[in-house]
DNA sequence: TTAGGGTTAG
């Protein structure tokens, strides 16, 4: 009786050593208890060795918790949940956590709704959704399906395999979710890019008294950052304050991201000052990438450094960004020492992505036939956006037998793109191959291809603003255009002059001028005129790249207005002050 | 004693 009082005293000391090891990961701490098992010979006691088996997990000592197992004569359920959690959660291979599974079903012990989660989680990383249904439909058999964590697994899986619709059908009919369901939603939709959804999650889990936990928080900052919506950008880095997630790094970086993103640079920067002594690579990549997209080429190149004074080695997300930056400010030689540096310093492979930059670098600076080269010997496919890259600097640089190449190359790959065939047939109008220029309209009319119609938005008061080329629809359209008429009579002072040049709209010269007074670009910064007070900046985002009558016409609004006007296009941010523009004119 | 979630490029 005494020594059965002395073994469970001294049998729960040794779990409760196991436990805290376990939870503080200590490997040392780990082996000597395990020791001190094989000594007092509870080796083969289930409850120990399963502790056991989850303490090396933890640990990340993978091959001593499979020993471990291996060696059980007696598994219990909870053994190989353990086991199979082990593997999914130290990257091993996806293919020894589904053997396992099949292994312990065939030796009688049934699974529960810990192993389907534990496996689920694999096939999330691997992208795996024919193994994720396999799964979910024995989940079904086994009607454990309603139970939260394999719930909220499936449907993390399904979003992260592009299944958004099955992952929102079992987030809507699961019977109990907690937060991290709520978060894995979330995440789900901003990853697909379904940015209002996630918004509106955000609310919703605002609205059931949900708390507001960094992982929801740095969702939803990041669909903010894909609208554009500072606004609300700025209100959830309130919130993030408020909630105690201000310092995490993924709220923090999705911070800099979304500034970056809304056209404000400085905020971006202010919240990276706040946390750059935090270590993370993460952090820097996105500061570096706000300023490439704002063409900052010497503030990104100086990070650049800094982060490596700092002891953080660039990786790939840093050298696409450097290369970016080098490509918008058409930075050549710059662009060609990093993507060497990358290679030779710090033994990263390029991947379609740098060499994409670096065609673009060559093109803009008037290397096409060095771009071209590149394409046709770097070790990947050439993508549409290279091709398209190439052929927007054939057009500058006037070489039409490459731009007729890369054209082709278009048409193949993207034969329902009409810009494609309107940047070929400026290619020709440039060099006055009229013929051509015809035959091209010509094939852009018989096949019905329309350009995508340009928008502009602006954000006032917490509202979206949305203007077309030609608006009618606006409330306010009347007092806009009447606005624009008398601006463009001011600016008219300043020596502006219609700059059709570029447009190859098939209208007479008297109509293209309407239509470009018409560009949705200047609806919306006529509209934010007329609503902003003077002194605060003006941001407008664009869907198409920003045309050259309408940089013109900024340039000189923000000489006239004494504002700064900054417009995002499709490519990069363009901030206008005093009548110039932060791209130098290279866009 | 065992399970599920987030950030930066494009």
């Amino acid at each position: 009786m005494v020594e059965n009082v002395v073994h469970e005293e001294r049998m729960s000391n040794l779990h409760y050593l196991l436990q805290l090891c376990a939870k503080t990961r200590s490997s040392v701490g780990g082996r000597a208890c395990h020791a001190q098992i094989i000594r007092v010979g509870w080796e083969m006691d289930v409850l120990t060795s399963n502790m056991l088996i989850n303490l090396y997990s933890k640990c990340s000592l993978v091959d001593s918790a499979r020993k471990k197992f291996n060696e059980m004569p007696v598994k219990s359920l909870v053994s190989w949940n353990t086991m199979i959690g082990a593997l999914t959660q130290n990257d091993e291979d996806q293919e020894e956590a589904l053997t396992l599974l099949i292994q312990m079903q065939r030796e009688g012990t049934p699974f529960n709704e810990f192993t389907i989660s534990s496996v689920l989680c694999k096939c999330a990383f691997k992208c795996a959704i024919l193994e994720c249904m396999q799964l979910h439909a024995f989940s079904i058999k086994a009607a454990i399906d309603s139970n939260c964590f394999v719930g909220t697994a499936l449907l993390h899986v399904y979003a992260k395999c592009s299944s958004i619709k099955y992952a929102s059908q079992i987030f809507d009919s699961m019977p109990e979710r907690n937060a991290v369901t709520w978060s894995s939603m979330m995440a789900g939709y901003v990853q697909n890019g379904f940015h209002e959804e996630t918004l509106l999650l955000f609310h919703n889990a605002q609205l059931m008294g949900l708390e507001q936990d960094p992982f929801m928080i740095s969702s939803a900052v990041s669909a903010c950052a894909g609208l554009a919506t500072l606004v609300e950008g700025k209100q959830l880095h309130a919130i993030s304050h408020k909630s105690g997630s201000g310092s995490n790094i993924y709220v923090s970086s999705s911070l800099i991201d979304m500034y970056a993103k809304c056209g404000c640079i400085r905020e971006a920067y202010l919240v990276f000052q706040g946390v750059m002594e935090v270590r993370s690579i993460v952090l820097w990549n996105a500061m570096i990438s706000g300023f490439a997209r704002h063409a900052y080429a010497p503030e990104a190149m100086v990070l650049f450094e800094k982060m490596q004074q700092r002891g953080f080695f660039p990786d790939e997300v840093t050298y696409v960004s450097v290369l970016n930056a080098c490509s918008h400010m058409g930075l050549y030689e710059e662009g060609q020492k990093y993507f060497d540096l990358m290679v030779r310093q710090h033994k990263l492979s390029p991947s379609v992505l740098h060499y994409s930059c670096m065609v673009d670098i060559l093109g803009r600076a008037g290397l096409v036939h060095k771009a071209y080269e590149l394409i046709e010997r770097m070790p990947f496919y050439a993508t549409s956006s290279m091709w398209g890259s190439l052929l927007a600097s054939c057009r500058v640089y006037g070489n039409i037998e490459l731009a007729e190449i890369a054209a082709n190359h278009l048409f193949e790959m993207e034969p329902n793109n009409a810009g494609n065939h309107i940047l070929l047939a400026n290619v020709y109008a440039a060099n006055k191959k009229w013929d051509e220029v015809a035959r091209a309209r010509k094939l852009l009319r018989e096949n019905d291809l329309k350009k995508e119609r340009g928008t502009s938005w602006i954000e006032i008061r917490n509202k979206i603003h949305s203007f077309t080329v030609g608006e009618r629809n606006h409330p306010q359209m009347d007092e806009i255009y009447a606005k624009l008429d008398d601006l463009v009579v001011e600016l008219k002072k300043l020596n502006y002059k219609v700059d059709t040049d570029n447009d190859l709209h098939d209208v007479e010269e008297s109509r293209k001028q309407m239509l470009l007074r018409h560009h949705s670009e200047k609806l919306a910064i006529t509209f934010g005129l007329m609503c902003l007070p003077s002194g605060i900046p003006i941001r407008i985002m664009k869907n198409l790249r920003i045309c050259g009558d309408c940089h013109i016409f900024m340039k000189l609004m923000s000489k006239f207005t004494s504002r700064e006007i900054i417009v995002r296009d499709t490519n990069r941010f363009h901030h206008f002050k005093d009548g110039f523009c932060s791209c130098r004119e290279f866009w």
